[in-house]
DNA sequence: GATGGCAAAAGTGTTGACAGTTTAAGGCGC
DNA sequence: GCGCCTTAAACTGTCAACACTTTTGCCATC
């Protein structure tokens, strides 16, 4: 954790990526890479570059010589958004199921136990809520899976719950459905597991769904008749 | 289809694109900025823009200092690939089932009817062994799916039938359950559509597991006792 | 007062040169 | 002859300047 990162363009993009989280960077701003340059004290180009790696996780738009723009992330967005998890995330806790060993999925309890009875972790860990969902990612054994989960899907659902709505509550029915999910991998049962993840997900995305203003409205016209 | 594209950095990403596909940057080959900046006759600042975007595909692969080199595309890699499509092509074949209109169906269905009897389409199109899948992708209505699977797959699947393993050929079953899908998106049957879409992939995964040089052995461990 | 074109300003795309790192070659000792 | 260290070549990372496009503000015109 040097303040001496590997490269420039990394440093660029973690401080990027942090100002849009903060909301230094609005959600609908504009990016300007100058001002972004001069702010960082670094050239233009490992900000080019952070910018084209943001791009490419979808946290900012882009076009040849039009402006950069972050995300605006409509309810809309997000509901594409949890329709992909719940097929990607079904597919790695079926996968987890028979690829994690014994030893994983015990120490996974015990730390989801831990969690739910509010004591710190064995570590100091960082209590993510995506905590489950990240292991079961990873412990799909799917680079690609976990990949697309953590490194692609993640950011934006932070993005959303800490800058618009906050992603509908639910705590206590939540730490169920993990509870149950985590028995399934348990217990070595694949389609248990799948079916149950796509559930908890779908619950989610039902609620996403009631909040949509009605429905979404192909363009928004504004000019006056 | 003007030979003066927009921007010189997404006229290097197609040449370079082509250059992988076509084998002129053999599988498991080294990327080089300047070789390339000098045969596409352009800055190296394009060039280097475009094999980032090459590694948000995963088509190469890049660390700090080190060469960019292309992916190999071991059999297990599309093993992961194969799941993952698995995942999202279902849920994209059940939202397609109740996204789609009639019309768009028909048309679907007219379309395959066609390249099943050998003819030419409508409007002389290229006749891509992904195309009910493609469409299907489209169809579901939901833009990340679609970009998941159309611009970040497919891509490597058409890689991998082109120059490696030319992916268990199937063609007679593949055309029967193609057949069966689109029926259950003709009936409207979510739930259907999305069961037979994932047997149709599930199909190949198996083949594909069975061509793995046995089990992969989870670490490489050389250090003699 | 509103609308259209025109010109300056701001911003992105591209280039060539320089700095830092890795890779490869060469020489030295064993 | 083989292996390790040194050194040069090759390559990637970074920067500042220039070219092209878009945007913005202004002015004349309707």
């Amino acid at each position: 954790m040097s303040s001496e990162q590997q490269t420039l363009a990394e440093k660029a993009f973690e401080s990027i990526y942090a100002m849009i989280m903060s909301g230094a960077l609005p959600l609908g701003g504009i990016v300007n890479e100058v001002a972004l340059s001069h702010t960082l004290e670094i050239g233009r180009g490992p900000v080019r570059e952070a910018v084209q790696r943001l791009q490419g996780l979808r946290l900012v738009t882009r076009e040849p010589y039009m402006r950069a723009r972050v995300v605006s992330l409509s309810v809309r967005d997000m509901v594409e958004i949890f329709q992909l998890r719940e097929a990607a995330e079904g597919m790695a806790a079926r996968l987890a199921a028979t690829h994690m060993s014994d030893a994983e999925i015990a120490a996974l309890i015990e730390r989801f136990e831990r969690r739910r009875a509010g004591l710190p972790g064995p570590d100091g860990e960082t209590p993510d809520v995506f905590d489950v969902h990240v292991r079961i990612a990873e412990g799909s054994g799917n680079s690609r899976i976990r990949h697309l989960l953590c490194e692609e899907l993640y950011h934006l659902l932070r993005l959303y719950r800490r800058r618009s709505g906050a992603l509908p509550g639910r705590r206590g029915e939540a730490l169920d459905e993990h509870w149950q999910i985590l028995r399934a991998l348990q217990i070595r049962d694949p389609a248990l597991a799948e079916s149950l993840m796509r559930s908890h997900i779908s619950r989610a995305t039902e609620l996403l769904l009631a909040t949509l203003p009605d429905q979404a409205p192909r363009r928004a016209d504004n000019t006056a008749a």
